[in-house]
DNA sequence: AGGCACTCGTGCACACGTTCACAAAGCTGG
DNA sequence: CCAGCTTTGTGAACGTGTGCACGAGTGCCT
């Protein structure tokens, strides 16, 4: 049974799509579905269903020919990919606007990132209560990242503080960091770094608009767009890069 | 001059590009830069320089050769291509923490995308402003969709909601949604979705922060994860579809 | 036991995206 | 006016991601 991981290398596309299959899995099995289909599977993520084996497949992940993929087994073992054997305890620099709807969110800690501290630099913030976590000052990011062994952060700052807040993260030990600031941060390239910016989706959106009006005015929304996004890819080794890619079109069978 | 746009049909991935080559270039602006080379700007950007090159030339764009492109027409011709010659108004479902927080955020309005209004089911958060916008009830959303022209609805509702909030965009005149809520939204092809899912963006992490640990205790993090991403992509006309990629690593130049 | 319907796993072809490398074009200084 | 330097624009090679098509197991029914 110990059939240790083959370790393969996972596309990152595939690593994108891992968690929604990993969502709708335990959305299954909570009602009690305990096998499910490449098909079924492709269906409820709106992806092509050759593309759901595909993915699983790096799993080293055994569906059964005829039958399909036990819930319970695919949900174990995606979450074993993912690194979600155990939590991942993340801290929030900037308790702003942001800060405190992340911090009010119940959603991370369960689904495995709790947060383990939220800091920020305006003593008039330093004290209060967001979601149950005391926001502390930003001197004390090293000692929080440290003592609770924190690997990720989270840049929730002004635009102009991002930069900074990284760079103190990342001195404070984090390894991985989530930036919603709208800036391309310039850190060591061993850092991972992800980006929310809620400006490109809306101008992403804008440019389909825009072409949607022009292209013609009749020929009814031709092919419509629809598929799915290359995963936040990662390129080459090649030294520095930044611009990442962000959300992606969706659409599920509406059957 | 009046050189009609080709209307080339540009790659997704440049697409989703274009807005981080117009913020960088609007800070230049700004700063009274009146040129900039491509590797300058790939340097900011953090990209590869021929990335930066081919991107600008789908604008159909004329840099100079020997010197690099105007910063003031390049603005206006990304401006352009993306639709951002005028506003766009946003009408936001769910005035929760998220949504409460995007109100407040006035990064949107002066992007050139104000919120036209905010709406709930919840008798008591009707009536409360939030951002200078008062919040109505779901019930008015098609009349303020369509007094105020609204193109791009925003999914702020429970994930239990969202389908529903999505499927009241649409019915409103919606055609763009930028959905928050962690479920794959089932609408009509013509509709443009995009998807912000911060669990899932966690999760990749997650799964690298993994992988490091695992791949080798010794060697120190080799390349270390860098590049850019695919953009939020857009596959064949192939009926349904739905993950979406999102977020993707970013690293500029230190330099 | 045999046949049949179903579903996985994957080879293959194609589309898309990235990067290199270089000719063409423009500027500057003599 | 030419030589030399800079930087664009793009052809071509390469790498990644997608989707089809089909062989190969598996379970079920007769
Ligand atoms: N609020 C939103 O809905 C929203 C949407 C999209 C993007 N963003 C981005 O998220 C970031 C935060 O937005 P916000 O609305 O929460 O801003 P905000 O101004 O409400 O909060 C920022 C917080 O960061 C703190 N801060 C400032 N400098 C700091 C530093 N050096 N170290 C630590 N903390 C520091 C401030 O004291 C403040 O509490 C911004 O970059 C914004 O562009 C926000
Ligand atoms: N808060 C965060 O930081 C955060 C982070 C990640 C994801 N999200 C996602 O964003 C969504 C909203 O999160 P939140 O924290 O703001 O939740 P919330 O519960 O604070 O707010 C949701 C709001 O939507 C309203 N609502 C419920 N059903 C509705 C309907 N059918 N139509 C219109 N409005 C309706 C509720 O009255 C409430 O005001 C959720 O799907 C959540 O998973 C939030």
């Amino acid at each position: 049974m110990p059939t240790e991981r083959p370790r393969r290398r996972i596309p990152e596309a595939t690593v994108a799509r891992l968690p929604v299959y990993l969502r709708i899995l335990s959305e299954q099995a909570e009602e009690e579905v305990e096998s499910i289909s490449s098909d079924r599977l492709a269906e409820l993520g709106g992806v092509n269903a050759a593309k759901v084996r595909k993915d699983l497949s790096y799993l080293g992940s055994y569906g059964t020919r005829g039958v399909g993929y036990e819930v319970a087994y695919l949900v174990y073992q995606i979450r074993r990919e993912l690194g979600l054997t155990h939590d991942w305890p993340v801290v929030i620099v900037g308790a702003g606007n942001l800060g405190q709807a992340l911090a009010g969110y119940g959603g991370f800690g369960e689904r495995g990132f709790p947060v383990a501290g939220i800091v920020d630099v305006d003593p008039a913030k330093v004290g209060t209560v967001l979601g149950g976590v005391r926001v502390r000052h930003i001197d004390e990011l090293s000692q929080i990242v440290q003592s609770k062994r924190v690997n990720i952060g989270v840049v929730a700052t002004p635009t102009a503080a991002a930069q900074d807040a990284a760079e103190r993260l990342v001195r404070a030990g984090v390894t991985s960091i989530l930036n919603f600031a709208p800036v391309v941060l310039s850190v060591p390239r061993s850092i991972e770094v992800r980006k929310v910016d809620l400006a490109v989706e809306l101008q992403i959106l804008s440019y389909h608009e825009q072409r949607r009006a022009t292209t013609s005015t009749l020929r009814s929304v031709s092919g419509g767009v629809s598929g799915i996004g290359g995963g936040g890819g990662v390129s080459g080794p090649g030294g520095t890069s930044g611009i990442g890619g962000t959300a992606a079109t969706t659409r599920p069978a509406s059957a």
